[in-house]
DNA sequence: TCAATGATTTTG
DNA sequence: AAAATCATTGAT
């Protein structure tokens, strides 16, 4: 019905990224509303794991748009990301915040999410995305935990956040 | 402010 | 083969 396909990942991860927030995240039959992500765009972008080119761990950013790329974060976390764009633009929305749940590494925790969903999709029945038909205020930050990035990718506000105030369930 | 904790990447 | 680097989190 109002599920997320894959035209709607194959465009470019600005434009995802501006619709994907807000939207519902049903897993295993529960949902969440996306409240937090974040933009990592190519090899451009210094911030991006792709930056280094292509190696074994970033290949899955060059697959398709709707693969899941997941990795294990300081030994503890895994970060759940959704590949964007065309195939070979190496593109991913990492998910920050489900609900009032802010943090990368306590949603995948949350939700037991690891590295077994690597190379899967998000067009399955245990995983997908749908319009859920609302809007929400949002804003645009910097991004989070990339100090290792460039001045000019320091910057960019590419961290899209509902504040909890704004959510509402229903 | 700092330890936990391990896969990935580089040779620091 | 060894060292450094991390898209973090929760506890001091």
């Amino acid at each position: 019905m109002n599920k997320l396909d894959y035209d709607f990942f194959n465009r470019d991860i600005l434009l995802v990224a501006e619709d994907l927030i807000g939207k519902t995240l049903v897993f295993k039959n529960t949902k969440y509303i996306v409240s937090e992500l974040g933009i990592y765009r190519g090899e451009e972008d210094t911030a991006c794991h792709a930056s280094k080119g292509l190696t074994n761990r970033t290949k899955i950013l060059y697959d398709e748009a709707g693969t899941i790329y997941v990795y294990l974060c300081y030994g503890i976390h895994n970060m759940f990301n959704i590949v964007t764009g065309n195939k070979g633009q190496p593109q991913a929305i990492l998910i920050r915040g489900l609900n009032n749940i802010y943090g990368p590494g306590k949603i995948t925790k949350k939700l037991g999410i690891d590295r077994s969903l690597n190379g899967k999709t998000v067009f399955s029945k245990d995983l997908y995305f749908e319009d859920n038909k609302k809007t929400y205020n949002f804003h645009r930050n910097k991004r989070i935990g990339i100090n290792y990035a460039n001045e000019i990718d320091r910057n960019r506000l590419w961290n899209f956040k509902i504040e909890e105030k704004d959510l509402n369930y229903g």
